[in-house]
RNA sequence: GGCGACAUAGCCAAGUGGUAAGGCAGAGGACUGCAAAUCCUUCAUCCCCGGUUCGAAUCCGGGUGUCGCCUCCA
């Protein structure tokens, strides 16, 4: 079995064949920190983890860096609009974007460099280009020369007379073709900026990648990953630089993620509904969250509003109603065989291979959740039709849906808290209810329990709760 | 203007040549003291028109529609 990745470059799926297997390296675009991020950052982050997560589960070393971008135009407007330095701006938004990942459950990069922290770096990769002829200097900034590097486009597949046709020319550029784009900016005042050899300036949005990615992989990156808007330029430009400075491919395959609207309509500030994560995790679970992203495919369009939300946790509570039973019935289990369990055992086995053959292939992730679905119904059948119940068989399902979320993390798979004394008093006072058959004070206490946020349900070996 | 993606039930969504996964919502039934949960049954011929093929949601051509990129943007 091989995995299977849909590589942008060559708009097709190839087979993921590592530069030096077992390990796995992986970069993925991070945020630009000058203010929270939002849902469709989410949804690249969160499938990118769930990605990271999944080599990881079939066995790959997977070296994920992602960086911080902390210098950029965005930065230094939004820093002068609020009156506070760049680098204050930078250390507040790193903060933030770390306490809303850690929310969505996402699993921090191995290494998390920022731009400012690679001056160096990104110095040299420039000074290279200069040498090999695929920059040039001019007024003080210096700028890549695309006319020089004939692959330029290859990514987002467009000829350069044509993304020359439909280039914006502002006024007053330094460069020498609208094409071109700069590596090193000049300092302007109140700018922050670092010496270099061509003076006070500060690094491009571009370069920081293929710096940073270089300087943490050292060689040709296995996967280079991001939102489907940084095709072009960003990745177009990222894959030339370093093909100018060591005439090697930047990375071997090119992950996008598709976009995300808001009810339809894409996400912008004009219209007012960008939606941050710091928001909507106040609102929702963010399992939930996670539920409905990989829901879709990565690739694909998804829309998001509340009501779809609702409709992922719904579905979703199917599954973990499911793990609780079971979780709640693993104590009394014994070691019976027979029809059921032989049923069971199959479509748990079944389901172990569905879930990789969805996987493998481009990280189906939506096919994936329909597997984990047909064997909760499997295992529903059998707690219902299989008492006594075997415990090994149990055990098993608990632990392929541990290893599978492990990957999505879309369930909470935890024994169940102690209740306080006080509600399991008042459960046992309602099971003598019931068998006296006093109805009415039965359904007090359980109408009492529903208020306390505890929820009831008879089953023909015992009463069990839950919260809600 | 150039390039590209997508179009599957009320909603979400998988499926790239062999006769439509799964989830949500709905309807009917079983179980239950009543519920809850669960199970069973039920709910689509895949935007339109042509073509290729024994056979197409899946391939080709032509429409229509939606969206994206070409400019900061995840």
């Amino acid at each position: 079995m091989v995995i299977k990745i849909y590589n942008t470059l060559t708009r097709s799926k190839e087979e993921l064949k590592p530069g030096a297997p077992p390990k796995v390296t992986f970069y993925v675009c991070g945020p630009t920190v000058y203010d929270y991020i939002h849902i469709g950052n989410a949804r690249v982050f969160i499938i990118f983890d769930v990605v990271r997560r999944y080599l990881n589960y079939r066995g790959f070393d997977v070296k994920l860096v992602q960086n911080y971008t902390d210098i950029d135009d965005k930065m230094i407007n939004r820093a002068n609009d609020q009156g506070i330095t760049v680098p204050e701006l930078a250390a507040r938004f790193i903060e933030a974007y770390e306490e809303d990942v850690t929310a969505l459950r996402i699993r921090p990069a191995d290494v998390k460099p920022r731009a400012t922290e690679h001056i160096p770096q990104i110095i040299e990769l420039i000074e290279r280009l200069l040498e090999n002829g695929f920059a040039y200097i001019s007024e003080g900034d210096v700028y890549y020369d695309t006319s020089r590097y004939t692959d330029y486009g290859r990514l987002s597949q467009q000829k350069q007379d044509e993304l020359l046709a439909g280039a914006r020319v502002e006024p007053g550029e330094k460069k020498r073709s609208p094409l071109d784009f700069a590596l090193w900016k000049q300092k302007k005042e109140g700018e922050p900026s670092w010496e270099s050899p061509w003076g006070e300036g500060r690094p491009g949005w571009h370069i920081e990648c293929s710096a940073m990615s270089t300087h943490y992989m050292n060689d040709t990156l296995d996967i280079h990953a991001g939102g489907a808007d940084l095709i072009f330029p960003h990745h177009e430009n990222e894959i030339a630089q370093t093909w100018g400075a060591d005439q090697r491919p930047l990375a071997r395959y090119w992950m996008h993620a598709g976009y995300l609207n808001i009810e339809d309509q894409k996400m912008s500030k004009s219209l007012g509904n960008v939606r941050t994560v710091r928001e909507l995790v106040e609102r929702h679970d963010p399992l939930d969250l996670r539920f409905l992203i990989l829901s879709a495919h990565y690739r694909s369009p998804l829309n998001f509003s509340a009501d779809l939300v609702a409709q992922s946790r719904a579905g979703r509570q199917r599954l973990q109603e499911m793990i609780v039973n079971v979780l709640d019935l693993l104590g009394s289990a014994g070691n019976s065989a027979g029809e059921s369990e032989e049923k069971l055992r199959n479509a748990l086995g079944n389901a172990r291979k569905r879930i990789v053959e969805a996987m493998d292939d481009d990280f189906n992730t939506a096919d994936g959740l329909g597997v984990l679905f047909d064997l909760a119904r499997s295992c529903n059948i059998y707690l219902k039709e299989g008492f006594p119940y075997n415990r090994e068989l149990l055990e098993d399902v608990i632990h392929f849906y541990r290893d599978i979320n492990d990957v999505f993390e879309i369930l909470d798979i935890s024994v169940p808290g102690k209740l306080d004394e006080e509600i399991a008093a008042l459960i046992v006072r309602r099971d003598e209810a019931r068998a006296a058959k006093d109805w009415a004070a039965a359904d007090r206490i359980r109408d009492e329990l529903t208020t306390r946020g505890i929820v009831l349900e008879d089953t023909p070996h015992g009463t069990r709760w839950k919260r809600k």
